[in-house]
DNA sequence: GATTATTTCAAATGTTCATTTAAAATAATC
DNA sequence: GATTATTTTAAATGAACATTTGAAATAATC
């Protein structure tokens, strides 16, 4: 067994770079590895000899970015797990922004993702769930942090859903920043005003629901 | 000019029917003339011959889906327009979750909407707009009812984005009842129920930022 | 510096699929 | 019922594209 040529690896890595620009920007159906290989300056061969074949890179390159995107943006936001509940909801809602408004390699992966959300690759459903699942625990653990021990599944579920749905679809403000998919990002300090915004609208609907709970467990205890 | 047989509308009819099922499923690529037309019960060259191409039927599908879709749920969701805002809330939030779970022509419709959502086709670009910007003011002067007149525009735009960010992006719901974009749907009084969970959240929200901003005004004028 | 394994390359192959075509079938009009 | 416009059909065409192939180039090992 000999070591392998190290400008192998180097097309290899450019490939993976490309594929994750192109299949972000257009979507795996209409991504080429023609288009993939131009961009990295390689031959139209290189993809099947590097990766096996066209599917297989677009695992590859899932696999790869996902690790990007859960250090760059960790679930906790980077607060310790004392910090105060309202900091780590802020956090958790910031980082969440900051993945979806990424102008780099974390935003893309997030496009592809979103993608994968609406029209799932069999392919990728293993890794989708690796990451989903325990985001999912993290926020729910949080919510009951908010709502209280007695508060029922469904209560949790639906504040979840309600908190992490405000972050995820933020295609509405292509009017305003054109084409918000495509090209164009929000700046810093604009993420940072939405976060604190979803923060405090969140913080009202959780005090809303725990009080709209509170009732119906005095009713049940007289 | 002579009228034309009444044997061609129909199987245009059909094609529109069966393209929009496709459509749905597959999206635009992935969805092949040949299957539409198999579907249809129609020869292949059916498509070209009574639309003029693939391009065109998905403009027409659209544009046909897009008056059911409207008038299936109005924006106001059947209200009188001096309902309590309360209860206008309520009915919009509904009025979105029923398209978003519904299982026939309006669902499918939605499905494309939402494809289109996060892979734009220019073709549609128009109708888009159409469709989007009178729900937009519309919830915008619900929103501004619960604010007040002097709530900025920007505490609007994010009002509006949270409220209905929460009734789009629904994916989250995928593993309980699997593949929701795809075949299963949620019952009636699921609906229902996370469209009150929505809007008991949404009106906490509402209040939350209402509080917010008016500390800032008493500020600014002492 | 010759040998060998690895990597690149241009051209070829084969498949999928939208679109065309021209002939056959069908309904409406006279 | 013949004529004509409209619709359907099977087969052909052609473009796009992933994948193969086998030779040429290149770097590592001896």
């Amino acid at each position: 067994m000999r070591a392998h040529r190290k400008d192998g690896v180097e097309t290899r890595e450019r490939l993976l770079d490309a594929a994750c620009t192109v299949f972000a920007a257009k979507g795996f159906q209409d991504a080429s590895i023609a288009e993939i290989c131009d961009h990295a300056g390689a031959n139209v061969a290189a993809v099947n000899y590097h990766f096996g074949g066209k599917d297989a890179l677009y695992v590859e390159v899932w696999r790869h970015t996902f690790e990007t995107f859960m250090q760059a943006c960790p679930l906790d936001g980077g607060l310790p797990a004392d910090a105060p509940p309202e900091d780590r909801l802020f956090a958790r809602v910031h980082a969440l922004l900051q993945r979806v408004f990424d102008d780099g390699r974390v935003g893309q992966c997030f496009r592809i993702g979103l993608r994968e959300l609406v029209h799932p690759s069999t392919a990728l459903e293993h890794t989708r769930r690796e990451l989903i699942g325990p985001q999912r625990q993290l926020t729910q653990a949080l919510v009951r942090e908010f709502l209280g021990p007695d508060a029922s599944a469904e209560d949790v579920l639906f504040c979840e859903i309600s908190i992490i749905n405000q972050c995820l679809s933020v295609n509405f403000l292509k009017d305003r920043r054109k084409s918000l998919l495509g090209r164009e990002q929000l700046s810093k300090p604009a993420v940072e005003a939405l976060a604190r915004h979803i923060t405090a609208f969140s913080l009202g609907g959780l005090r809303a629901v725990r009080e709209a709970t509170l009732p119906d467990r005095i009713e049940a205890e007289s």
